[in-house]
DNA sequence: AATGAATGAGGCTTCATTCAT
DNA sequence: GATGAATGAAGCCTCATTCAT
């Protein structure tokens, strides 16, 4: 009976097995979370989250004890998928540039920007569950801009990280719309950042090719 | 009795010429409250760009009676400056295309994508002075473009607003930093984007071509 | 799981029962906050109130989102009681006119002129659940008067809302004490006011006829 | 020359005379705080009374160093100009209880019992000047009274200092209305409050006779 | 486990009062 | 003497977080 009501496994101290509509529950939340964070900011009253999760307060405070909690949990399962899709066209796609023209525009549908102004404040990003959604889009996306390069369709002077920082700057909300509007935009101006990024014989660009170091804590 | 400074006028009841300290310290909160803003977004408390403007909080008040405002002045002198630097260019510079690409490195000095996140909540986005400053803008913007139009330099299926908006998006400070590395990373896209913006040739690009109109208050 | 109390209904997010102590501290809200009132006139800070009531300043909020709601509350109670006494005096007493003074120094003890400086500001005189009151109030107190009427024990000049403005003034806190000494002057002086209401053969009065109308927003 | 511009005489430090328009100043001051304390209340900003005076805020205190002062001396003007009226009755009117009456309706138009408000908070009831001007009053009003007791037109149980709370309290501005209707309430009632003050062979009073004396701050 | 209630810290804003011109 | 500007203390209100049921 303990098995399958979630309670403690006496030996572990973990839950057996979550109870069902516990696991509901976190669903919803998350995706309540995504949804009003992208509607209206990073400081939504943690209240108004948990009402439109239609769940009491204090049950978020049970499966997110902090706000920075529940932002990874959010960042993560968008990067994620983010990363699945790269992984997925890495074996899909003939062209390789057109590979990494999808992967983007992909990505932009995802809302990547909307992230951005979460990761302000107490956010830690170096927690581990971070770090290692983080390397895994790394992975995919350097095997995706690689396998440009190889076939001379990559300028030579950019890198992964410029890609994904561009991306996320393209597809941040526009301030008093509330959404970013897609279809005017976003992915019109992402075309146009990638056909600089393909344009062969350019001059060599300022600054140092972005990474994805650069999501890290900045330094001194 | 008139020429004596200080005095006021007894129909307006407002001071002839503005006192020397106040005028000091209103320029310095708009420039406390500019560094304010860049660093840590539109929600830095009162009193802490009272603070650091060296003033106590209700002195700012007196200024600016509410966040609006004060934001409102803050965003016009930013936009008044790229807007010089746009007319500048126009009659300095010889090469077309060039002009272009020193316009838009020059207004990421200026940090205009540090504005977007201020804009959002009670902005007014149709006061008269912010529309006059908007219509400046275009107007010398526009200007620089169709010269490089002309010349054949400019791709043709784009518009002002398009360099515009995505000027403001890849100069928009990165989120955890507090500021935008513009070293490392703006220069170097904004370069890739204006060689996205040359590229000849290429296919029509998706979405509609932006427009100042763009950051006028949605439509449905 | 219906039965168990503070269960919320799923579909309307509202407790199916509020709870034992938030029942507790909402009526010790009103019982400080009818005090405070009183001794200190409707501009109490709340956060006063809060201390008062021996709760934190927000949980007042959770109870009366603003101001005019607790006063709201506090007017509603102290008329409900005025309005439960006359009507049992209805039954009650045999001597008409003895019935009125006997309302009006009971009222007199409900401190209802210590009211008035509540009604002031944003306070919405139309709320329905004023209105219903005020006409209940009315219903009550007109019986009464009618009753001594038809004995020919009033005078025939004079209306319900004639008693119940001068009773609201008469009862009025004195200002520097902080409350009315009801003993020395209120209970004295609304008898002398008594006694010109039933005094027989007296000339017309000037003005006219006080009624409960007189509660509502001045109109032009 | 001195003497004219107002400035001190070395001997007294006394202004030997005070400027014209600083005069003038200190009349609109008063004339200015006494309607904005009967329209909108005892709390009116020192800086609105200073606008509606057409005078910076500054200038009010120098004229009037506190809030206090200047509310001392509204009710010291208001009471005086009620002081003398009462004086001119005594010689004036030939039906005793007719002068009463007409002290009455008098001192009602001079809104008295709007000051009443101004009393509370730190005033000090105590003044000198308030002090005097108190005791005119009640010697005023008091010769009016005995020569209508002499008379035996004035109830024996009934003093003084009934009349004058009871004039106050009737004349206060009723809640929301922001003054009192005069023509439709207040001459009204203080007739039947007359009335009953006249009534002969009436039974006792409950309470004690109410004195100028409880003006004064309450005893334990 | 889930919920509604309670709480105190902190930002916003006003206003009496003082200061500099 | 008169003025507009400056100031800090205090009230209002929200919200992240904890508590009791």
């Amino acid at each position: 009976m303990s098995s399958v009501t979630g309670t403690a496994d006496p030996a572990t101290r973990r839950p057996a097995r979550p109870r069902a509509d516990a696991l509901r529950n976190r669903e919803r939340i998350v995706a309540a979370a995504r949804e009003m964070f992208v509607e209206s900011g990073p400081d939504v009253p943690f209240d108004e989250i948990a009402r439109r999760a239609g769940i009491g307060n204090a049950t978020l405070y049970r499966h997110f004890p902090d706000r920075a909690t529940l932002v990874r949990e959010v960042v993560v399962s968008v990067m994620s998928r983010v990363a699945a899709d790269a992984e997925r066209l890495n074996g899909a796609e003939d062209d390789p540039f057109q590979a990494v023209r999808r992967f983007t525009h992909n990505a932009a549908e995802e809302r990547i920007g909307a992230l951005c102004p979460m990761l302000s404040g107490g956010f830690d990003r170096e927690h581990p569950e971070l770090a290692a959604v983080r390397d895994r889009l790394e992975g995919a996306v350097r095997a995706l801009f690689e396998r440009a390069r190889s076939a001379g369709r990559m300028r030579p002077d950019v890198e992964v990280g410029d890609l994904l920082v561009a991306l996320s700057q393209l597809t941040r909300p526009l301030p008093g719309t509330g959404c970013l509007d897609m279809d005017r935009f976003v992915h019109r101006h992402l075309e146009l950042f990638l056909d600089g990024l393909e344009a062969p014989g350019r001059s060599r660009l300022p600054g140092t090719a972005a990474t994805l170091e650069d999501f890290r804590p900045r330094r001194a």
